[in-house]
DNA sequence: CGGAATCTTGAAAGTGTTCAAATCAAGTGG
DNA sequence: CCACTTGATTTGAACACTTTCAAGATTCCG
């Protein structure tokens, strides 16, 4: 069950057999049922999750009552509300499985003993996060830089089966659109041409 | 030169007198004359930037030939570009200096070497990234969730004194519109209620 | 003073949203 | 296996927000 971590682990950092052991015993796995609520607004976040298989999301709540959905957890991806969780502060986010998925569940306190007596495993999330703030400014800047067209269509080429496993509003919405406006977007795709209606 | 950086550090993690006077040691002062570029597509990004005063700011080029300013670094941030920083790829951004700016700079090896002589100063990164991980995803939310105009406020609401010293046309690049929509919205406010004209 | 960059203003054109209704899909219980 | 209910997707028309383009006013700096 840890090896899907520790092969992801291998990739950016070294550990000795001794400490993927002490990893390993660390973290707890858990299987979660689809729509099941970890992480909601009043809580404090203090658990961090390794998706092994399926996947979560991490939304908030518009005013307007719609879900927006902000990330989403596939495999080999760790997901949590890193704010709540470090500062201690109550969370303004949802988290919450998409579809049946298996985690690996890591406690904040026994993170921070990980960190103390394994620096390469602080080195690996630190990657981790200098990574996904990289990453959240080329987001930033597809989302000022490109229509929702281009968007939609740069996910489907990053992730194609994903794209069309989850439900069409969950990805408009993480694309920042209504769920409308992506199936009009869609629409317009496959007709276009002489395009055959589509296989299966 | 370098208590400023200390100071910031230490409100993150506790570092020896001598951790501190290695780490000042292997930071270079600069001084940044106003529009300095400091990288630009095409080149690696190999230096880490620590901004002691005035502001630099990370930007690309969108396809029409506007800039698209994706963060600015203004007092006590780290700035760089962390994707080419650390897969050693070519950048797709420009960072310069807005104003006259003083920073010390850290070179990537000398980083590394750091790292491994100060577990606490990595730990300083991992939670500086961290932080930032988590502000990209609630800029993304911003983004997603409000107009152009709440964004603009909010952006005056923290940091007042900056977003009326840089020119406006920057400050609409990094909210994600154009000068002109911005100067509406700005236009929009000053006169609506008894205001006074606007003083000075 | 002169010139270049910046900011303002307005009209026309996009892009994406909202609302409402119709269609489609999937499970549930009988 | 069918009828029913509920949720998801599609479609279209009206609307809202933001951009584009073009001209004019302003500011800054040598």
């Amino acid at each position: 069950m840890h090896e899907k971590l520790l092969a992801h682990i291998s990739r950016f950092v070294d550990l000795t057999h001794g400490e993927q052991q002490l990893l390993a015993a660390s973290m707890e796995y858990r299987a979660i049922p689809k729509r099941k609520i970890l992480l909601k607004p009043s809580q404090v976040c203090t658990s961090l999750y390794f998706v092994v298989s399926g996947s979560l999301r991490l939304y908030s709540m518009k005013s307007n009552g719609a879900e927006q959905i902000l990330q989403f957890g596939l495999a080999d991806w760790w997901i949590c509300d890193y704010q709540s969780l470090e500062n201690g502060t109550v969370s303004g986010y949802y988290i919450d499985a998409v579809d049946d998925a298996e985690v690996l569940v890591l406690d904040l306190r026994t993170r921070n003993e990980l960190f103390d007596r394994i620096p390469m495993f602080e080195r690996y999330f630190r990657l981790l996060m200098q990574r996904g703030y990289a990453a959240g400014i080329k987001r930033v800047s597809y989302f000022l830089t490109g229509s929702r067209e281009e968007m939609y269509l740069q996910f489907v080429r990053l992730y194609p089966e994903f794209a069309h496993s989850v439900p069409q509003y969950m990805l408009a919405s993480f694309l920042g659109m209504t769920p409308e406006f992506l199936s009009k977007i869609r629409g317009k795709k496959g007709s276009t041409p002489g395009g055959k209606p589509k296989i299966s």
